[in-house]
DNA sequence: TTGGCAATCTGTAACGTTTCAGTATATTGA
DNA sequence: TCAATATACTGAAACGTTACAGATTGCCAA
């Protein structure tokens, strides 16, 4: 009854996963023709690589990937390197599901690689280029001088990174123009009268914080507004810091009478530390916020918000890679994406 | 300069990867020997073993993972099976953070296997065990009849389900107590006054589901409150829909003055339906939802919270497949998270 | 007729690991 | 003394794939 015990070498009738040998029997070839008639080689004739590839597709062959991966080193697996307790949410969730949109319909799987606080960012890029882990790499929090973008390019890894690096060497990139949305964001706050503004910026040491401060400026000095200095907190810190900084602001002569907020949930945090001060949003403060799930409007109708879309940054990302991989050149893998208009509350339920 | 081109055979000096076969060579010993030294096969001399692992170590030998995988069909990978249109965003980034906590330490790698809304869930899965892609599996949104669970067990194919399931078959699950989440909710919807309650109630299909409208109803009969049908959307809904049919019944003689939800996002729905019927949260209505991430004390002080921990989910998850693959039995890999009491708004900013 | 060449196909080896079936040496029992 | 046995180690084979270096055949030019 138990027919696990397969008869030696000629795999005929066996339920066993199809191997190339099993194809080569079926088709009466030798493995390596089966082999290259697979692969669309140019010294197979025309027939058997058609007669080949029907029968691998008749019985469901797939190429074993250990066997590929031990005799040729290619992994097919993209990973994608991930902060343990600083990512956002919705950054993690949405990334993920954009690159696993992408690499569907190709060999490749994605593995997750995390590291925590306590760790050199660069342990992980090490161990996946060490141990050969993935023939691609994603990592997030970029900064302008970026170890790990280093180390991959000089140890010949194809890699992409969210948020740009700053060190003269060129490597794909999937960016959300934080400069054009700091910038929109004081334009759109001081077109409605405020004058007086603060900046609750990305975590210090990543590029984008620099992009978003000097959106965040230049606007100013464009429009003649002023900075109420808010650098106690990030938008890395928690929700209870930046709760509690905001009221200790809100409270004192000379507060801000809008800000800019780079992260969502943050947001939350600003605002009510608005309210914890006896304020009220739209009347003595107004909100720029960039968000990446349409939820805030419903959080408070008189926030402004600029989407971010991180199932896009994922996509590209991916796309970035695989590019890579794939022989493209690593400058013609950049992407920047810019920001939509400031949005203000729209009232989407009623009848 | 190029030193690429290794020598043939006698491996001393290369800049490769340390293999069993350069381990042999420094120690002077047979690969045999150095692969089962490694491994404390008891026909290994105590210092001979003892040497072996010293040289390892100084020069970081790791296995490689192809040889292990072809050779023995381990593949050292979980995978957590996720659908690409309906987690919750808090779910992926935590389940992922719990799962990799549990597995860091382990040779364990983590892939994540989409699927989305147009593939039968079934496919991933089949996917994962006819290519042998994984050790083991994780999947979400479990069903009382589910054809995944069914399809693993019998395929012999280590899995832990995020809820359970009931076919009496039994195999390793985590699950958080919806039963008691919902009574306690209706109870403490009672204690304040509330007598007409409503249920936003997970997706239709799920196991969760059933035990969610079953702490709900009995816990209704037990303090003798009624039940305002609110069928039509599920958290599954989008939060335009859910919003919109919020409205609509609380503009009906008949509304609730009560609500319970079973996610924070849809929480945010029914709030702004309620608002959108000019009522006012906390004076005609009160609301009980779970969450995630401690945010919707923030959104709404009058919201009652309750605490599902999915971090933790993912780290039982990844426990009960590790248990399931070494050897542990599956019925003994079961576990269920009660919740916390009902909070209320606790103000945690100001001085 | 013969040598050359293109077009197809094939066997062998190798990637790094574990398992199987040994071998060599020392130790023991009688 | 010899055989039996335990101890410590080893080479060869195999997992599935691809690359290398041929083989075989037919055809054409000289």
């Amino acid at each position: 009854m138990d027919r696990r015990a397969s008869e030696k070498d000629d795999d005929t009738s066996a339920k066993e996963r199809p191997t190339l040998k099993t194809l080569a029997f079926m088709t009466g070839l030798g493995v390596t023709t089966v082999s290259r008639a697979l692969k669309d080689a140019p010294e197979i004739g025309a027939e058997t690589r058609r007669r080949v590839q029907l029968v691998a597709k008749q019985i469901g062959y797939r190429p074993n990937r250990a066997g590929v991966r031990l005799r040729t080193g290619k992994t097919n697996v993209i990973s994608l390197v991930l902060n343990t307790e600083h990512e956002l949410m919705s950054f993690v969730s949405d990334i993920i599901y954009g690159v696993t949109e992408v690499i569907a319909d190709t060999p490749y799987h994605l593995i997750v690689t995390p590291y925590s606080r306590s760790q050199d960012p660069l342990d992980p890029v090490r161990y996946l280029v060490e141990t050969g882990s993935a023939d691609g790499v994603i990592i997030s929090r970029a900064q302008p001088n970026d170890p790990r973008a280093r180390y991959m390019l000089e140890h010949g890894i194809p890699f992409a990174t969210h948020g740009r690096t700053d060190m003269g060497l060129v490597h794909p990139y999937h960016d959300f123009d934080n400069y054009a949305f700091a910038s929109e964001a004081v334009r759109h706050l001081a077109g409605i009268g405020r004058r007086r503004l603060a900046l609750l910026t990305p975590p210090i040491g990543l590029t984008y914080r620099g992009h978003t401060v000097d959106g965040f400026t230049d606007a100013l000095s464009e429009v003649g507004a002023s900075e109420v200095p808010f650098n106690t907190v990030t938008i890395d810190h928690s929700i209870e810091q930046i709760r509690m900084r905001t009221a200790q602001l809100m409270r004192r002569e000379d507060r801000p009478d809008g800000f800019v907020s780079s992260a969502a949930a943050a947001t939350l945090a600003i605002v009510a530390g608005i309210e914890d001060a006896g304020l009220k949003l739209g009347r003595d403060v107004d909100v720029v916020s960039k968000q990446s799930s349409e939820l805030l409007h419903l959080f408070r109708r008189e926030l402004f918000v600029v989407n971010e879309n991180f199932r896009l940054a994922g996509s590209e990302l991916a796309r970035a890679v695989l590019g890579w991989i794939g022989g493209a050149a690593p400058g013609s893998l950049q992407s920047l994406s810019k920001p939509g208009e400031v949005l203000p509350y729209r009232h989407s339920g009623g009848q």
